[in-house]
DNA sequence: TTGCGGTCGTTTGCATGCAAAAGGACGCGC
DNA sequence: GCGCGTCCTTTTGCATGCAAACGACCGCAA
């Protein structure tokens, strides 16, 4: 399949990047449903590759928690049951407080008023079309994005990479929902008055509450679906 | 090289298992030094397969933060200055002392045994010969491993990795110290008295405070180093 | 001497061939 | 009818070929 014809105006860097990329994205977006199998061959026709990179981003998306690998049996991405969504969103909480702890030595005013920004847009977003959705996923992302890389810490970016990626679905029940939309953005504005008091105890605590709020609603919400 | 003659009773398993665990060994042994480069060829060749299962396991230690990979110029061994040092066992420190919180909760009296028997086994080594110190650190991973896996947490264990690994002459500084070893030792008795009485903050803080023990001598070590 | 450009060897990244494992279909015996 | 063994297909895991990138080396000019 040497015949790529500059698929897509293809992104920088290496094969495996771009593929890690898109299929990353491909997984999240819940293209490819939890325990379906992902299997070479079909993956690189897709991309436009051979198997080796695609082979090679599977093993990275299954660092991520994204993908699971049994040798000899292939890749399947993974599905989350409350269990593991609970337990994911503990770790986060743990990680992701600590982030906003050092971020609030070290926040610059610009960065501050980059998650205010997302405040404002998301408080401009109302009504629940997919387009509005997609914005509130796109802009709470952009915050917390924000937040890990004022941290500082190379260490805890990679281990939050671990926890980083849940399949869209899942995210979706809760920018639907608009007390938890509300609740959300209180909770960031409580993070930001945290940080700009550089604070770090008030910044760790509302971010840590705002993470463990979520993992309370989704996994309510999980267990009244069954 | 096909012809790969059953090198060392095989791990079980895939060639790119393999590779993995037997270059982190080598790495955190120290037998390839911070910055040295990792060229796939002499890997392929020195574990009996083709470079792409060797590619595949520098990929998975860069994940664990032993190897950096830059695209079209190699991987070379992680160097660790004490920023990075530092900003490591924070993060441990993070992750562990939720481990431990999480334990008492879960903790059965054959891992307190366990544990105990690490302690016991720890208190028994005195001296500063190679072999002692390599029983210490084993010990001491020991005990770890038995705290993390007591957790029950996947997400948590997954998220350890990144901050796992460094390699063994950091850790000889430390164990080769009496007075971090008896500094330690106390620690973990601390931590096991924290899990036997279920006290999740007990456990918590020890933790915490024994990781960041290790971090400060470790950095205060490497800045009287240089 | 120092800086720059061209050349060549080395090493990576990717595509592909191939052996072997896993899973399923089929048929046989019970 | 059901279990089991065998054959066949699919798919993985690994080895290897090859183009392209990198960087070291060398010569030349300022």
């Amino acid at each position: 399949m040497q015949f790529m014809a500059t698929v897509t105006t293809t992104h920088p860097g290496t094969s495996v990047e771009r593929v890690y990329e898109d299929l990353r994205a491909a997984i999240i977006s819940g293209e490819y449903e939890p325990g379906e199998r992902l299997r070479a061959e079909a993956l690189a026709e897709r991309f436009g590759t051979s198997r080796t990179p695609v082979r090679e981003a599977l093993m990275l998306l299954e660092g991520d928690g994204l993908v699971g690998i049994e040798p000899r049996r292939g890749a399947v991405v993974r599905s989350f049951d409350p269990a593991d969504l609970a337990d994911l969103y503990e770790v986060r909480a743990v990680l992701e407080a600590r982030a906003a702890g050092l971020a609030a030595a070290r926040i610059t005013p610009d960065d501050l008023a980059a998650l205010e920004a997302t405040c404002d847009r998301a408080e401009s977003q109302t009504g629940n079309s997919a387009r509005t959705v997609d914005t509130l996923i796109a802009t709470n992302e952009d915050f917390h994005r924000i937040v890990i890389a004022a941290a500082g810490s190379p260490r805890l970016s990679a281990a939050l990479r671990t926890v980083a990626g849940i399949p869209r679905p899942f995210k979706t029940v809760f920018w639907n929902d608009a007390s938890e939309r509300a609740r959300s953005l209180a909770a960031h504005r409580e993070i930001i008055a945290g940080l700009r008091a550089g604070s770090t105890d008030r910044a760790e605590s509302a971010t840590r509450l705002h993470v463990l709020n979520a993992r309370d609603f989704l996994t309510e919400v999980m267990r009244e679906r069954d």
